[in-house]
DNA sequence: ATGGTGGCCCGGCCA
């Protein structure tokens, strides 16, 4: 089973690449972010059109999140559905794949580290912690997504140039090795262990073409299906050409 | 290491 996730950065001025990229890389299950659409504006059709049936949870404008199936969309939920009140931003949905249960998150940027933005991203990282209690770590499951985070220093371009940013401070780094403690893998440390290998680029300066990235997109799997991953790459070849998302999609092959 | 690009939808905000 081949799972990707892809932060389009807006699905309505990503579309003709996704379309493209489905057609090449032939994911099972794709998780989207930041679609930047109502779901009525969801192109639900085009995906159908090329075999895939979708569950969508979006705001319009910004945030939103897809996960994309040929094998089977069954028992969606969108956001948190803990009881504790709709998060207002449309950052998580979670539908069952083929046996695996996954979910595509859009985790909060954070802006700055004293910014209110910053603490709803830390609240919002413990929350989804909370919802895994729910979950059996035993059991085939994967959180796949933009976490805004990057795990450690291999994963940025410059440790130095973000002290005192975000995306690498200690409580977000401590807020991902939470879900790690629970029983996720960081899939892709499975197979590499060197820095330098990046999901996300500025559009900025020609960040992309300086190599000053960070790997912010994650593929976190509890251990037994990380025991079945045979492969996981990132597709830079989308972050090039024309139009392309400020993301490159991950993608990760399952022994299943 | 600052200034830079591209998304939203039309003036800044957000990434």
């Amino acid at each position: 089973m081949r799972i990707a996730t892809w932060n389009v950065n807006s699905l309505k001025a990503r579309m003709p690449r996704v379309e493209e990229w489905l057609e090449l890389t032939k994911p099972d299950v794709l998780c989207m972010q930041e679609t930047k659409l109502s779901d009525d504006a969801f192109p639900l059709l085009a995906f159908q059109a090329l075999g895939y049936e979708a569950a969508h949870y979006g705001q319009g404008q910004w945030n939103g999140v897809a996960i994309l199936s040929r094998v089977g969309v069954d028992d969606v939920v969108c956001g948190f559905a803990d009881g504790d009140g709709e998060d207002p931003e449309a950052r998580l949905i979670w539908a069952t794949c083929g046996g695996v249960r996954v979910a595509s998150v859009y985790v909060p940027n954070g802006r700055a580290l004293d910014h209110d933005h910053y603490r709803y991203k830390l609240q919002w990282l413990e929350r989804l912690r909370r919802v895994l209690d729910g979950a059996d770590p035993a059991s085939p499951l994967t959180i796949l997504g933009d976490f805004n985070i990057a795990p450690d220093d291999r994963d940025v371009y410059d440790p130095a140039a973000f002290v005192g940013a975000t995306h690498t401070s200690e409580p977000e780094r401590s807020a991902l090795q939470a879900l790690e403690a629970w029983g996720l893998v960081d899939v892709f440390r499975r197979h590499y262990d060197e820095g330098g290998l990046f999901s996300w680029w500025d559009y900025r300066a020609g960040n992309f073409h300086k190599g000053l990235g960070m790997r912010i997109d994650l593929v976190l799997a509890t251990e037994s299906l990380a025991a079945a991953s045979t492969a996981i790459m990132i597709d830079r070849n989308a972050r090039k050409g024309q139009k392309p998302s400020d993301h490159a999609p991950v993608i990760a092959d399952f022994a299943l």
